[in-house]
DNA sequence: CTGAAAGCGCTTACAG
DNA sequence: CTGAAAGCGCTTACAG
């Protein structure tokens, strides 16, 4: 479509004014005299005038927007991230403009060399499953793009990382499965290549360890995306162990689902002959039956961290800026699956 | 932070260049040496110069950037529906901002405040529940800012809209109960001053009309949110019904579920003694036990189809615009609780 | 309280 | 194939 639009300098000559002035109105500068600022609100409704924040930010070097790069936004975790993300930055005057990666190392390097282009100020990210090298981003860094990750952060590079305490999340769902009184604690875990999975599978084993529990290893399964149908897969076999086990917890909330239906086809009562915990409370976490005792990660709460570090730092007079890690407190949400 | 970045300019100096010869060499232009060119790009990425694309942008009076309003980024409908908003987008080389109206039409209203910045150059949207006057999209259609809804679309505007059949959806789903042989079937809809959710319900009469079943009322419950509460609520009531009926059709997914829930509770077999069939294609629909019989909305599709859309008008030189009204194919996707 | 002027970093029509 | 120049629509330091 074509467009003519009214500029400011045609607001100036319809009211005889400068410019300057037209726009220190527009800005409520104190130094504009209350008449001049009506004059120039009215006449600028009038003419349907507003004004061209493009040449504004060309001008001032400021875009007011972030940038956001997500595996997918269809996951319901991300969606909340970045549901967090928009709030804060909605209220602090910033955009936000995402990308999916899609879990692809190239395309979250396409979108890397994007965000060069100085329309974003600074960038969230959660990292792909692809990437092992941060080379794309530390060219970001080197441009001084301010950079936040969350969840899946790099490891061994200096930045700001946004996470919530996974170590200890699995440890406190792990001894809770212990002070109901299971004795065989199962584990379906994430894979180990990813740091916060291994993480929760560390926090089992040291709740394990704290109560003199062994770790047996046939009990511990690890999937490859913690799928729905991977936990299935396992929880077929944990049911048929024999000693069964009596606590199950899971690295997600939907292994934990598929372990709940699966023993419950094979008539093991929840939670009396088996326990069951996952993690990230999930919407299906409420409705399934039982109700499922899971993590809360507070995703919101990540998101609304991660855009006012961000937003902190861009709006950061100077030059060198300490790289924070903040670590969200989760929650353990005690429901059915685990109430005896 | 503050920041000093190489210019154009510095980069003509640098090579004792016109800084138009630069801007074409960057833009692979034809009437550029090849041997310029590779001076320019090795020049670039020696110095770490990238074009400054707001300057950029102001000058072509071009942003690539459309914005997105939908009430809430958690909603996995809207999730997927930016997915493939994003995709779209993406691919074309525009970048996606998105705003959330959080159900609020006050602030649904500043977003199209800021909207009329030139930032974007189109919009799509989904209309918050308490809209119910469209002047400020109107003001936005004025200053030739293209627009696109889908789903909760406008009623009575002449406008771009990208939406499902929701008669004729409802109308299979009621049909497919009635061929599987249910004789009294229910109905759990949406609130009836909600477009989509009337036309459901008159998908559901039509369906019966047809196969010469009586529009009976005490099958019929309307809810205000279809919230998985008020689902459970009303199959409680269903459950109780002499005689009960034998089939359910539920305006959404989590109905649905609460309804399968309730029912199992009271011992009633699903799909045997009553089928049940909800709408949207919840990730929840393919883990509830039985699997739930649902409408596959292509929520994915319409984001494409609206971010197609969009850009084809943004593109387009003619001043004058058709609005288009695009209807996404749904299915059927007959899973096991109405599967005899 | 208001104005004149410079300039942000590009792009492009024009010229050669 | 390359360059000089104008200009996109604002903002702001300076001046009065």
């Amino acid at each position: 479509m074509k467009k003519k639009r009214i500029t400011l300098v045609d607001l100036a000559k319809e009211l005889e004014l400068a410019a300057s002035t037209i726009s220190r109105a527009l800005d409520n500068h104190p130094g504009i005299s209350i008449e001049t600022k009506e004059k120039v609100l009215k006449k600028a409704e009038e003419l349907g005038f507003t004004r061209n924040s493009i040449a504004s930010s060309f001008k001032k070097n400021k875009t007011l927007t972030i940038g956001v790069i997500v595996p997918r936004i269809d996951i319901h975790f991300h969606s909340l991230v970045i549901s967090g993300i928009e709030e804060f930055a909605y209220k602090a005057g910033y955009n936000v403009t995402i990308f999916q990666s899609r879990d692809s190392l190239e395309r979250e390097k396409e979108i890397t060399k994007i965000l060069q282009n100085k329309m974003s100020e600074g960038v969230i990210i959660c990292l792909g499953t692809e990437t092992n090298s941060y080379e794309h981003f530390e060219k970001l860094n080197r441009m001084k793009v301010p950079l936040v990750f969350y969840d899946r952060v790099p490891t061994g590079m200096e930045a700001n990382k946004i996470v919530i305490n996974d170590f200890e999340s699995a440890f406190k769902a792990t001894e809770h499965l212990i002070e109901i009184g299971c004795k065989r604690i199962s584990h379906i875990g994430g894979n180990q290549s990813t740091g916060i999975f291994k993480a929760r599978f560390e926090g089992y084993k040291a709740a394990l360890t704290k109560h003199d529990f062994p770790i047996d290893e046939s009990l511990i399964y690890f999937t490859k995306d913690l799928s729905y149908e991977e936990g299935a897969l396992f929880a077929e076999k944990l049911v048929d162990l024999v000693p069964r086990p009596d606590g199950v917890f899971c690295s997600n909330d939907y292994t934990a689902v598929s372990a709940i239906q699966v023993f419950q086809k094979k008539l093991v009562k929840i939670p009396e002959e088996v326990a069951i915990v996952g993690f990230s409370n999930y919407p299906i976490s409420k409705i399934i039956e039982p109700h499922l005792t899971t993590v809360n990660d507070r995703a919101f709460e990540m998101g609304l961290a991660a855009a006012k570090l961000l937003i902190g730092q861009i709006e950061e007079e100077e030059e060198i800026i300490q790289t924070e890690i903040i670590t969200i407190k989760t929650e353990l949400l005690i429901r059915e699956s685990s109430s005896r």
